[in-house]
DNA sequence: GTTAAGTGCAAGTACTTACTTGCATAACGC
DNA sequence: GCGTTATGCAAGTAAGTACTTGCACTTAAC
């Protein structure tokens, strides 16, 4: 086996993302993460010193970059479709950190080092929505606090990912079907006329 | 002390649920469970049998009634009035059970015993809502999918509930104002005009 | 008053699990 | 070739934890 240690650190990040979203910490053992990656225990263990390590290195590995500026640069000022733009990036990220974020509103302590890093992204995003929010009120197309309507928006995206976690067979629509229609509900609610 | 041993009971249930809440099933320890409730650790296997036993029990008890037809006979057929109705009680059920919920969320298989009880009152009310938006749409008076309308509307409140777990500090407002908001949202849209 | 049930207490068992250690080995740089 | 580094392997340690058990005590029913 030609692996560098570069490789079997990887390996061990990746096993360790792989059981704490399915098992949680405090289910998930040293030995299967060693396991799963295919590599010994000890190993593990020079390479992070002790399980919390590993489990800190692995959450800032898979949430370490945010990068929205190509996000940025794709809204154009149609209202419906930046909105569409933005749901969608919101919805991937969100979907990426997903069992993250379950983990860490399952600690003892959710805005620890795992809550903060899993909630990164989405909360980047976030203010980028409010700011967006806050532009189309002051353009008269938008009405409502800003703050409020990016908290809404964020929660529709939120309880969609959760939603498809829970009840996967009630959640067959395709990704941009979804995002339409959030975004149809978000602009113009689901009054007749 | 005067404790029946349905009081110690009572007091068993009550400090798992604390417990279960704060830490998790796997970061709860019976030991913990015991002290909490003011019992010996032994008390609660005589009591219980096993730890799972116990959290089934726990799980079984919080969330044994549901009790909707107050809900349904006070719904008069005001769109806005009834909405907000349904989406108050909703609330109030999904806080009573939202650690439960995460807890479900979190652990490997999440629609098992805890899964199933914890989401018994949403379900039961996503039904009632949907029926609802279905009639409503025949009335002329909505537009969409009653399913899809009905999970949109679930998700609203359970974003909220959420995002008060997670950030308390943000979510400052007072629970009719943000059942007001939401209904309007649901209706009406940010759209001005 | 006697009995039975419920409980506290203390000790103990069996298992899991994070973490260590000493040694052999294989690869890679020099 | 030689040393360094990364790893596997096997054994072991220490702590935590679910669960048990035997005994003493209280309480309440009869």
């Amino acid at each position: 086996m030609n692996r560098s240690p570069e490789d079997t650190r990887l390996r061990l990040l990746a096993a360790t993302r792989t059981l704490l979203a399915a098992k949680g910490r405090r289910g998930t053992t040293t030995r299967e993460i060693a396991d799963q990656a295919g590599v010994n225990e000890a190993t593990l263990f020079r390479h992070f010193g002790s399980k919390d390590a590993l489990v800190d290195a692995c959450v800032e590995y898979y949430c370490r970059t945010v990068e929205l500026e190509e996000l940025l640069a794709s809204l154009d000022g149609d209202l419906e479709r930046d909105l569409r733009r933005i749901a969608s990036a919101l919805m991937q990220r969100m979907e990426s950190v997903r069992d993250l974020i379950v983990m860490s509103l399952a600690e003892e302590n959710g805005n620890g080092t795992v809550g903060e890093a899993a909630w990164r992204a989405p909360t980047a995003i976030k203010k980028i929505v409010a700011d967006y929010m806050a532009k189309r009120i002051a353009a008269g197309e938008l009405s409502g606090n800003p703050l409020f309507l990016a908290r809404f928006f964020m929660g529709m995206v939120f309880s969609y990912v959760m939603g498809r976690k829970r009840f996967p067979e009630e959640y067959a629509a395709e990704p941009a079907q979804v995002v339409d229609f959030q975004v149809h509900m978000f602009l113009n609610g689901a009054r007749k006329g």
